[in-house]
RNA sequence: GCGAAAGUGGCGGAACUGGCAGACGCGCUGGACUUAGGAUCCAGUGGGUAACCGUGGGGGUUCGAGUCCCCCCUUUCGCACCA
């Protein structure tokens, strides 16, 4: 057939114009408006599937959306491409992990520019690039500056089967969250950021997102991040020293009736030292440091003690507690100790009831009938709720929460024996990994000096590429003579490199300020340019990084706002997190083996096809359910649209401009161009709103109506039809760009249409000459009528009495009531 | 256990502030054009012979409920001894 659509071909000419005219480059011009929108970077692990491209073509419609609104938009992309697939793969092939990773690079590039993917190519970045993580180290040496950069001995997650250190974010479940291993722990030396320093702020600033980003996304961080006010009380020991420990409940301190340690607690063996209980706690520790440790404070694990033989004074009644040693006290949390409340926290009741621990009442239960006198030894669970203070010296009576926490707290503070205090869940960010493929941290150990940082003149500190991977499994060069050895750059004396390599997270927690002075080689990024450009307006991603990469880089960002370096504390000013992309029930990956190649569907339907189908099947919040029939129909639907418009073509250069409004149009006429101009109305609303599912359906609509006004119509409104296409192509351009440039160069059209201004709804081009009514009765459907838009309600009243299938429903009965909803239904009560 | 989201035809999904449930697409059925069709076009397509019944189930508010309120069920996701 000869109007058949060679989309191969069409595509291709397309594609390669962008290239040769760099279509997509964006340069900073102060004198309009701009636009950040950026899709979260990918880590080149190889091929691009049609789960990858979800992310991508959003972006696209929306940057080419904002383009076409008159933005200036910035759209880049670039490569998470340092980390461990290269590496384990490199190994795996005798390969190199840069090798690997360029190889990659350049196949996921060509996939992008086959789905035409509008990207300035000028501005991309790969953090393995030393020209990128220069500034990368440059971070860590003004957060080593700050202090926010450290070195600590500690216990670690530690993944065997990566053979590296883990932060707490990236141990899901107790395991890997890239190869899924169980993570067990360690104690080592490693760098640390201080993130809790910026906890408080990175909570309270949530609330500034609540606009822009989704709920869940603010709820997970907010309860990752864990605020908990409360106090820290100390407990003097008897025979020397304080325990201090924290607690939320300071209004229970009189139920205090033994204190517990963690047995990592540097005082859990001292205190059993020399008494006769000493081997039995040893054992204890000894046994519980070694078990599994996430299994070992799970909840519904059972509770377990040992009993130091020692004692402590209840600071607020005098009275002796025991101490003892438990297995579900988190060394990390608080002071690693904790004062036991059994009456009012249900793991210290366990425990009591377990080892016949005192037991102590003093908060009232209201819903129980004269509490105060329940007996302790009857209780069936602890009480965590609210009531009356009671045993409780001289703040018996008052209301725990509203009076109780507060005067306990200032007690304690006025005696010195404790203070108000805010904990916070989130820990320190362990960045040291043992890994060879990362950004290595700019670091000189010196016997003398201690860990020194490189000086800025002399970064990047290069990661060697010339190197072998031994057979231990450990990084290449961590026994690298001539990169470790280096002299010390305080007092010029022998000192080690770092061998250790920085988290990869910390690569993808800055990358989007780099896009605005991608090549910059004396700054960060330049003032100018992150001035203008940041921050990012719009962000697509996945969940997945609900809290991973979006924390860490609101942290990166609060820091680079605290140096000046960046404009705005917050990186990303909206936030869509798009669903996955599932085939047979499963998410679409390479380990499922359910996935669908891009090149397969770029060959076979055309990369608009794709585009529209992926756009098409699911809102984009929601996951996406891959159908092999479905892009069938996004095909067919290119390539309608292809062929109404090109068998058009001589017939829509007949008419003259369009005409003003609807005045002296027939019918059909008239019709089509109250379809176009809501059309129009319909997508630029659902455009904003990131449905492009709705929007297709409205365009898909639109050309059902032109083909049917083809087939009767068409020869007598040229100017109308060719309106209607103009707006079909232009609404469609975001999402099929290919197409829609060809059609429109081939109806003579001017200019891109990329830079084509997004057409506008003429109100007086929607003007309705009647209304549809729908008329109930008792709420039931009962007739339609038509009345015209300046009806009054007693003319649509009897014209929908009147009407001939409302008539059986209202005869014999009296109409009691007549409720009108303008425009739109009359509803008879009878 | 706690928190969040979601449950609508054979399937993916529409229905913005309560007002025609099922838009649009897939699939299916019939027809046209054809040597042929897995191309294209036309018609139909929630269930029921009908009155009617239908948005996970049960109550409620309302002239009117997929939409609001209460209770319950299922699924998905997140958190889960953080004192």
């Amino acid at each position: 057939m000869s109007d058949f659509y060679d989309f191969e071909a069409v595509e291709a000419k397309w594609r390669n114009k962008w290239a040769d005219e760099n279509t997509h480059k964006v340069v900073r011009d102060e004198s309009r408006p701009k636009f950040y929108l950026l899709e979260m970077f990918p880590y080149p692990s190889g091929k691009l599937h049609v789960g990858h491209l979800r992310n991508y073509t959003i972006g696209d419609a929306l940057a080419r959306f904002k383009t076409m609104n008159g933005f200036n938009t910035l759209h880049p992309i670039g490569w998470d491409a340092f980390g461990l697939p290269a590496e384990n793969a490199a190994i795996n092939n005798k390969s190199h992990p840069h090798k690997w990773t360029m190889d990659n690079i350049a196949e996921m590039r060509r996939q992008f520019k086959i789905m035409g993917i509008s990207y300035d190519w000028d501005r991309e970045v790969a953090t393995c690039h030393p020209g990128y993580y220069k500034w990368t180290q440059w971070i860590f040496a003004r957060m080593f500056d700050e202090g926010l950069a450290y070195r600590k001995k500690s216990f670690v997650n530690w993944c065997e089967s990566c053979h590296t250190v883990l932060a707490n974010e990236q141990v899901i479940d107790g395991a890997c969250w890239r190869c899924d291993t169980k993570v067990y722990q360690q104690e080592r030396d490693g760098w640390f950021l201080a993130i809790t320093r910026y906890a408080e702020r990175l909570l309270d600033a949530l609330d500034e997102l609540k606009d822009g980003w989704p709920e869940r996304v603010l709820v997970m961080q907010k309860n990752w991040i864990g605020r908990s006010v409360g106090a820290e009380v100390d407990f003097p020991v008897e025979g020397g020293g304080t325990i201090r420990v924290f607690t939320t409940r300071p209004d229970t301190l009189y139920g205090a009736t033994f204190i517990c340690l963690a047995p990592e607690h540097p005082m859990s063996l001292a205190l059993a030292k020399g008494t006769e209980l000493e081997g039995e706690v040893e054992t204890f520790v000894r046994e519980t440091i070694g078990e599994d440790r996430i299994a070992r404070t799970a909840e519904g694990a059972e509770k377990k003690g040992a009993f130091t033989g020692r004692y402590a004074r209840n600071p607020m009644n005098g009275e002796l507690v025991p101490i003892w040693i438990a297995n579900f006290v988190l060394i990390e949390y608080g002071h690693g100790a904790i004062m036991s409340v059994p009456a009012h926290d249900q793991r210290d009741f366990d425990f009591a009831i377990k080892y016949d621990l005192l037991v102590r009442i003093v908060i009232r239960n209201g819903d129980q009938e004269d509490s105060s006198q329940i007996a302790a030894e009857a209780m069936q669970s602890a009480y965590e709720g609210d009531g009356a203070m009671v045993n409780s010296g001289p703040f018996t009576g008052l209301h725990n929460r509203n009076e109780g926490i507060e005067k306990v707290i200032a007690h304690l503070e006025r005696n010195k024996i404790g203070e108000k205090s805010v904990n916070y869940r989130i820990r320190d960010w362990g960045i040291s990994r043992q890994r060879y493929w990362g950004a290595p941290i700019p670091v000189v150990h010196c016997a003398k000096c201690g860990p020194v940082r490189v000086p800025d003149k002399d970064l990047p500190v290069i990661l060697p590429l010339d190197v072998e991977f031994p057979e231990s499994g450990k990084s290449p060069i961590a026994e690298l003579e001539s990169f470790i050895n280096a002299k010390c750059p305080k007092c010029g004396g022998p000192g080690k490199r770092e061998t250790d390599t920085m988290d990869t997270f910390m690569c993808s927690s800055w990358y989007f300020a780099r896009y605005a002075s991608p090549r910059l080689d004396t700054a960060m990024v330049d003032k100018k340019d992150a001035d203008y450009f940041l921050p990012v307006d719009q962000y697509v991603g996945g969940i997945e990084h609900a809290i991973l990469h979006l924390l860490y880089a609101r942290f990166f960002t609060r820091f680079l706002h605290d140096i000046g370096v960046v404009p705005s504390p917050e990186p990303f000013r909206r936030l869509l997190t798009q669903g996955m992309v599932v085939k047979d029930g499963a998410k679409m990956s390479k380990s499922k083996g359910n996935v669908v190649p891009l090149d397969e569907m770029a060959v076979k339907y055309g990369a608009d096809a794709t585009r529209l189908f992926i756009l098409f099947a699911a809102p984009p919040e929601r996951d996406l359910e891959w159908n092999d029939a479905g892009i069938e129909g996004a095909s067919r639907f290119v390539n309608r649209v292809h062929r109404m418009v090109t068998s058009n073509i001589d017939y829509m250069k007949k008419g003259g401009g369009a005409p003003s409004g609807l005045e002296g149009l027939s019918k059909e006429v008239a019709d089509l161009r109250r379809v176009t101009h809501k059309t129009i109305a319909r997508v630029s609303g659902d455009f904003a709103r990131f449905q492009f599912n709705t929007s297709i359906a409205a365009v898909m609509e639109m050309v059902n109506a032109m083909t049917s006004f083809e087939a009767k119509e068409a020869q007598f409104a040229p100017e109308v039809f060719r309106e209607a296409v103009e707006a079909l192509i232009t609404l469609l351009s975001p999402i099929t760009p290919h197409l829609s440039n060809e059609l429109w160069e081939a109806m003579g059209g001017k200019g891109s249409m990329r830079t084509k201004a997004w057409p506008k709804a003429d109100a007086d081009c929607m003007k309705e000459d009647e209304i549809l009514i729908i008329v109930q009765v008792n709420g039931k459907l009962r007739g339609r009528v038509t009345v015209s838009p300046s009806a009054s309600k007693e003319e649509i009243e009897s014209a929908a009495m009147n009407d001939e299938k409302v008539k059986p429903h209202l005869e014999g009965k009296q109409v009691k009531k007549v409720i009108v909803a303008p425009g739109k239904l009359i509803n008879f009560v009878v």
